[in-house]
Formats: structure tokens, C-alpha cells, sequence
DNA sequence: TGCATATCCTACTAATATGGTAGGATAATT
DNA sequence: AATTATCCTACCATATTAGTAGGATATGCA
């Protein structure tokens, strides 16, 4: 299952996507647009910010607002940010992999062959979408 | 992340299916092999007979067994016994499918259409892929 | 300078899921 | 009748999720 975490991430940063580019704007207001929960989101936001997919600005007129373009945020990027490894498991990851302790040898083993199959066609989705890609406008 | 519930069940099935077929394999046997807590395996396996994937026998000479032939059985069968619906997003899923309560237009949310092509990737990997693929004898 | 505004940050909490374990009931073989 | 192996229920420790509470910090403006 997505995370609500994940799930509202995505929500935001569209949100955001579809306003003027470098303007800032209040958690408050994406939080009542998308009905999300305004503290929650104000964690989200800020992991957001400090890997470096957001911008943000303190007091009158501040507010949170993309970094780069929307056609430049890679899905990838998010999905690791918010959810994690792409890989559903660690045998298989680019960025965390850890052998199994229980495995002898991962080129025979069954589930790591079926799901570095599913880590392929992951990466390729995430990495082919934008954040532009997911919001008509 | 992947259960380790699921993991385990696709390691026992397949070592299930390198097995001469229809002969029953004791439980023990198949904990042993792969490393698998005995207790949590027989729960595991219990399952996956009550879902038309194994069949059992009780007593000496007793064990489980595949219902088909490793090729029959497909991995979208195992993945959604074991792990749940294949989709990672309810609004998304073909078998249990439900409304976002918060989400006024699924065709306009980017959560949706994102998850919609990392379901339908997905599916054609589980469903294209069966127990024969994924053991080399 | 001081007040309003909005993000920043830590800590806490309820509910649920995960990964087991314990112990006995049931059925089949010999 | 004894042995073997699955069947089944209930329990439990730990981790994760989805929040909430409350204040600290920085910025803009009069």
C-alpha cells in the first residue's frame, strides 16, 4: 500500500506545480484545497524541502514553491523521498542494497529474480513521469 | 517493502516445485531448506491451501503439495494471496476497488494515474511470469 | 521596535500491521 | 493404539503509520 504520506506528497507537489512558478504558498491553503490534514502536511512538506524539491519562504507572504520546473521533478526522486526504496526488497535496491541473510545465492533465488524484475519497470514509470506529466492543467 | 509473509511463501513454492509433483513434502523439510521460521512457514502454507494453490496430506507420508503444474500457476495468483490486492492504491484496484473519500475527480488526480501505470506494469510482470519461471531446476 | 504571520522542529500518541510463538485438535498411516 | 503431520486459535512483542500538541524561529510591515 501507498503511504497517506506519499499520497498527499504527490497532491501538494502538483498542487503547486499548477500555481505560478516561484510564488510561495501557505500550507493552509493546499491543505484545505487537497483536504489534507494541515499538520501533517507541514511534515511532509518540510522532508520535501530538505531533500531539496521545495523552496520555502517564512512569515507574511511566505509559503512553500517548486525548486525547479515540473517537467525537471523526476517521480523517482519523489517516490524515494517519500516512500522509500523503489525495490520492494533490499537484495535488489541501486541505492540501499543489502544482501539477505537467509540467502545463499540471489541468482537462483525466485524472489529476488520476480522482483528485480518489478524494480525495472518501477524505475522506468518513475523516471518517464513528471510532476508535469501529472498535472493537466 | 515486501512481507517476509510473502517472501517465504514464494520461496516454499517454489521449492515445491522443483519437487518430483505430487509428492508431499513435509513442512520441516521445506523450513529447513530455506531458512524459514517452522510455525510462521505452517501458516503461510495453510493459506495458500485454502486458496486452491497447494493441496495437503495429514499424517505419515503426509505434506504439502502443488495443485498444478508450476507453469499453471501464475505469480498475480501468489502475489495477491500472499501480499494483497496488486495495486497500491484502492481507487486503482481491478478486484477491490473503492473510492477516495478526500479525491473529487480520479481522472484528474495524478496519484491515480500514476498508480494506475505502476498497476498496469505490474500485472503484465505477476502475469506474464509463473512458478516455472522462477526456478531453474 | 513590536506585532502578526508562517515555517520549523521535537515529542507524544492511538491504531494497525508484522512476524512471530504456544499449545492443542484433528486426521491419516502403520 | 501410537505415531506423524497438518490444522487452527489465541496470544504477544515490535515497528510503522497517521496523525496531534505546543512551542521556537525567522520574516515582513507599520
Amino acid at each position: 500500500m501507498l503511504s497517506k504520506k506519499t499520497k498527499y506528497g504527490i497532491k501538494a507537489l502538483t498542487y503547486l506545480a499548477r500555481q505560478e512558478q516561484g510564488v510561495p504558498i501557505q500550507i493552509a491553503i493546499i491543505s484545505q484545497s487537497e483536504n489534507i490534514s494541515l499538520k501533517f502536511l507541514e511534515r511532509i512538506l518540510l522532508t520535501l524541502r530538505k531533500n531539496g524539491i521545495l523552496g520555502s519562504k517564512k512569515g507574511k507572504g511566505g509559503g512553500y514553491y517548486l525548486l525547479k520546473e515540473p517537467s525537471q521533478i523526476q517521480m523517482t526522486a519523489v517516490m524515494r523521498i517519500l516512500e522509500g526504496p523503489i525495490s520492494m526488497v533490499p537484495c535488489v535496491s541501486l541505492n540501499f542494497y543489502e544482501k539477505c541473510a537467509d540467502c545463499p545465492d540471489e541468482n537462483v533465488c525466485a524472489v529476488h529474480i520476480l522482483m528485480t524484475q518489478l524494480r525495472d519497470s518501477s524505475l522506468q514509470i518513475f523516471r518517464n513521469t513528471t510532476l508535469a506529466d501529472l498535472c493537466s492543467k
